[in-house]
DNA sequence: ATCAGAGTGTGATTCGAGTCACCGCGGACG
DNA sequence: CGTCCGCGGTGACTCGAATCACACTCTGAT
């Protein structure tokens, strides 16, 4: 386990170390890199720039050339694929922890999908090069990474899955509860406009909101102030599931 | 370059080292292996066995614990999640040299998806304990799946987009073309019933029907005894993107 | 050759959800 | 401290595609 948040008992002569210090400790506590030992964590902050974007700003394109590896350090970000017509599907919305980028690293390819700032953010960039070679240097980072890539594809299958099988509310039942803190009653732990969640699903904004305002009649969920409590998680899910 | 369906040119004592060679040729073939050399490949090829499976023949069910990878040697599979009000979807269709069932062995988890023969097959096994310590020994086996999984996110990705943003033409005009050999006119390389595409895509078989339809009376495509012919693929593409 | 069953073609009807149009709220910022 | 503007709510209308209902055409097995 790490520390976080607590000031690292060891000796730090100036404000870089300071600095590789924190964000070896910020490191430690993202998934892919979980595994490793102190040590190796360092070797990849060491290796790390941060770069900060403001809202709205275009962080990767698809089409790009992408020879970059980004952790989101503060901040949030969504990936999104635009079609000609302008229309915006979201992919995904990533926060502190996530990271995006590492398939062009791996296979070479173009980026596959934009990636906006949604909030001011700070995002760590490690380059191909020096990525690369950690990987091979080790297998666990190497494992870490598939690790990560077959939950994003079960997530990705399971969004198909749903796409094809579901109606709309069924898939806002899905997010709602994709996105929701643990206990009952929960939280979300993003906020998430109708507006977004209806790129994510693939619906319009105006269905989205009749579906919500569905679920607060029936006392499934309750909203303040635009924040959103699952107050019935149980027949969220029944929602959420094919055939109602 | 491997000599495929020919003897080869090997001393072979007995017909388990026949087998052997004739395994290690075909998985030499496979890009999974691609970059290994003929001694990891064989290496591979003694931990395998090889299973027969009938027509619809049930080879993994959804939420099985998965401890083996699948490769296939001769028929086709099928790889699709199904709602309880029995309707399916087709998340994809795997020939010969395909592989599947990796996600459970690198995170453990149960099987995301049923995976059903579509015609007699001849399926390579490969179990957990023993893949997972090939590829720790092996970085090149391990960017090997990393390529892997890269590729099937980049397809789920772009099968996320497809289903939001175009309508049913255009995604069986995007199926038509994923599915089309090289050089035009094309022929498709797999033979799909209207049912099969409906389930690919999230349609109906009737839809998928007057879709081809259509493409055949404009002469984008022609079918003879149910041989898709891709006619006019530029047309076929602009079919495929959104905004038409 | 015959017949069953899988695969396909096409109309008629229904319905979920997109679109359009407009309103009200509340918070950010000049 | 007022004025936008992003966000949310709701009705009316439209339309793409699912559904339902059959008829027809292959193909392969007996």
């Amino acid at each position: 386990m790490v520390t976080f948040g607590t000031t690292p008992l060891r000796f730090t002569p100036n404000t870089m170390s300071v600095s590789l210090e924190r964000i070896t400790d910020f490191l430690a506590t993202v998934p892919l890199f979980r595994e490793l030992d102190r040590a190796a964590v360092r070797g990849f902050a060491e290796l790390t720039r941060e770069q900060k974007f403001a809202k709205n700003a275009v962080i990767v394109s698809e089409g790009d050339p992408g020879d970059a590896l980004y952790v989101v350090r503060s901040g949030e970000v969504k990936v999104l694929l635009i079609a000609e017509d302008g229309r915006e599907v979201i992919l995904d919305v990533l926060g502190i922890g996530d990271h995006f980028g590492e398939l062009s690293l791996i296979d070479g390819r173009p980026r596959s999908a934009h990636v906006v700032a949604t909030q001011p953010s700070g995002l760590l960039v490690l380059r191909r090069a020096d990525f690369r070679r950690q990987v091979e240097q080790s297998p666990l980072v190497a494992w870490g990474l598939m690790v990560e890539l077959s939950r994003r594809l079960r997530q990705a299958d399971g969004t198909i899955g749903s796409l094809i099988l579901l109606d709309v509310p069924g898939r806002v039942a899905k997010v709602l509860l994709e996105h929701a803190g643990p206990g009952e009653p929960a939280v979300l732990v993003k906020q998430l406009t109708h507006q977004t969640i209806s790129q994510m699903i693939g619906a319009s904004r105006e269905t989205v909101s009749r579906a919500m305002a569905e679920f607060q009649d029936k006392g499934l969920i309750s909203v303040q102030r635009r924040l959103v409590t699952i107050v019935d998680r149980a027949a969220l899910q029944a929602r959420s599931r094919p055939r109602l």
